[in-house]
DNA sequence: AGCGTGACAATTA
DNA sequence: ATAATTGCCACGC
């Protein structure tokens, strides 16, 4: 069903348990820049800030980071953990087991 | 109906 | 390590 990747986007990010943040990358390694668009033009509320670049840097502002740590997200000196506070996308996609494009 | 934009990523220099 | 360039999909005008 569904939708577009626009709607797996929302459903993946509002589906990023406490304490563990993704890239953009992992949400859409087709198009990470429809990642952002999107965040910024759906109106239902998502927690963007668990949601960082692939380096572990975020967009928004360093603030963020200090929210992030509060949340039990494993913080890297001024970068997140990916190592650690990765979600792995099996879990998520476990849930639909979508695939995007053939690759 | 078309063009430009956007919370990015990956590669090359 | 940083800087610049290209590709991607959906939305707004």
């Amino acid at each position: 069903m569904d939708d577009t990747r626009a709607a797996r986007i929302l459903a993946l990010v509002r589906a990023i348990p406490s304490g563990f943040v993704q890239t953009y990358g992992d949400i859409d390694p087709r198009a990470p820049r429809l990642v952002g668009h999107v965040l910024a033009a759906t109106k239902l509320k998502v927690p963007w800030h668990r949601v960082v670049r692939a380096d572990g840097s975020m967009t928004q502002g360093h603030v963020q980071l200090e929210r992030l740590r509060k949340e039990g997200v494993p913080l890297r000196g001024k970068r997140v953990d990916l190592s650690a506070a990765r979600l792995p996308r099996d879990i998520t996609l476990g849930m639909t087991r979508k695939r995007k494009t053939t690759r």
